[in-house]
RNA sequence: GCCGGGGUAGGGUAGCGGUUAUCCUGUAGCCCUGUGGAGGCUACGAUUCGAGUUCGAUUCUCGGUCCCGGCCCCA
């Protein structure tokens, strides 16, 4: 073959395709009943919007380019950042919260493997303008909401991450960013070397390797037992009550963090069973990206869902829908041809353009899948009636097209 | 960027120095010009690419590429 698709990216045959659009099609019901607007923006942007958000080397990992004009674009790595910029543009002046969703797709110059791919499509959701446990908890609850919706129990990790950063905040801010990142990657052994390295004081040193090692129901009573009464604590506790109310499963894990620094409170993953290595199918959290990007002092909670590691391990298959494929013979293919018109009001309806003959129709029509065939012949057409087979049970009998009709949208 | 394992018709496979490159499935047509899913017959269709070793490479060696899994990274 001499033309083969670039690496990590994918087709989607019509099979393929139909799953994937019903269980988007679920989760935007799902995010449109908690009162979420889609939005779209660009596929590409300034290539500064996510350097300043991430930093110069994610550059390595974008696809990016110069265009004619010799500016640095990219295609977008992701969309938290191009919908802050799109608040910041044009929408400071609406009434907050301002509640925003997307799916698009997103590219990324990395290694494909299991659940990662090149050009990979992600579900998210912004919540802009409170830095209320309230909106945390309803973010954190619609995420779970909506992979429970499609069939997926994920298992739900959460923090706050006021708690270490409170703890952390005797040392100097940039310590406080290299701690953050060791311990994102859960390297404490590094971060351990670290500890040692800045010569931190050894009662900092030994509470935050307990509070990193917290999980569970009493983790946050630990913690308070650890750390003492502060604010950031009572925010975590009201975080929990309010996702009781919801009635979701989480985790407490104080080993869950960010390297980066405009995340404030909150933050959270799910993963989920059967995806090797790259078992996360969502990230979220509360940031601080606004005013990064100049715009005023907003707060915002949203999170990432990975479509394609969703349908992965997603179940859930289209219903079936009735559809019929008109069977004609030579003398009657322009009668069939006013037949399919009405018809293709309300059902999809496939008529034979390849000079087939009858029994070839028929078995096409069985290929397929049609739900139903209908038959205009001469004998049908001299009583102004059409023949309709039920293609499962082999069924069939004469009918006048209005009763067609009524049968198939029944 | 690094480490493993792989690429033979559209899909699934056999062959592992010399074969008309195997078989299943698929697709198209016919048997069968108003009834599909079965059967029979016929046709279509492949050695990932490039170099090397050899009289001769699908088979051995090296490199590229793509796929699969993992490391790194994960905004």
């Amino acid at each position: 073959m001499k033309l083969s698709k670039p690496r990590g990216t994918r087709d989607f045959l019509p099979e393929d395709t139909k799953r994937r659009r019903n269980v988007e099609n679920i989760l935007r019901g799902v995010v449109k009943n908690w009162g979420f607007e889609e939005i779209i923006t660009p596929t590409f942007e300034t290539l500064d919007l996510f350097t300043l958000k991430s930093g110069e080397g994610i550059i390595g990992e974008l696809y990016n380019f110069t265009d004619k004009g010799n500016r640095d674009m990219t295609l977008r790595p992701e969309l938290t950042a191009p919908v802050m910029r799109m608040y910041v543009n044009e929408m400071q002046a609406r009434q907050r919260p301002i509640k925003l969703f997307y799916f698009e797709n997103c590219f990324r110059y990395e290694r494909p493997q299991k659940g990662r791919f090149r050009e990979f499509w992600q579900f998210g959701v912004e919540l802009i303008g409170s830095s209320k446990a309230d909106a945390d908890a309803e973010v954190i609850a619609l995420a779970y909401k909506m992979l429970e919706a499609v069939g997926i129990k994920g298992d739900l990790h959460i923090n706050n991450l006021g708690v270490i950063r409170n703890l952390l905040s005797v040392l100097e801010t940039e310590q406080q960013s290299r701690i953050m990142r060791l311990v994102d990657k859960k390297d404490y052994t590094g971060l351990e070397e670290y500890l040692e390295e800045i010569n931190a004081p050894s009662e900092l040193r030994v509470k935050l390797q307990r509070l990193i090692e917290l999980t569970g129901n009493d983790a946050i009573e630990e913690a308070r037992k650890l750390i003492g009464d502060i604010p950031e604590i009572n925010d975590y506790q009201k975080l929990i009550e309010l996702l009781e109310a919801y009635g979701i499963e989480y985790t407490i894990d104080f080993g869950i963090a960010r390297g980066l620094d405009y995340y404030t409170g909150a933050v959270f993953e799910i993963y989920a069973e059967g995806l090797g290595a790259q078992n996360q199918v969502c990230g979220g959290g509360s940031y601080q990206l606004i005013k990064l990007f100049g715009g005023g002092d907003v707060p915002s909670t949203g999170f990432g869902l990975g479509f394609d590691r969703i349908m992965e391990v997603c179940e859930i298959e289209p219903e079936e829908s009735s559809s019929v494929a008109i069977i004609a013979k030579d003398s009657t293919r322009l009668e069939a041809i006013k037949v399919a018109n009405e018809l293709r009001q309300h059902v999809p309806v496939y008529v034979d353009i390849m000079k087939r003959n009858f029994k070839a129709q028929m078995s096409y029509a069985n290929y397929i899948e049609a739900s139903h065939s209908i038959i205009v012949g001469e004998k049908e057409l001299e009583e102004g009636k059409l023949t309709l087979k039920d293609m499962k049970s082999g069924d069939q009998e004469l009918l006048t097209i209005e009763d067609i009709i009524v049968k198939l949208t029944a």
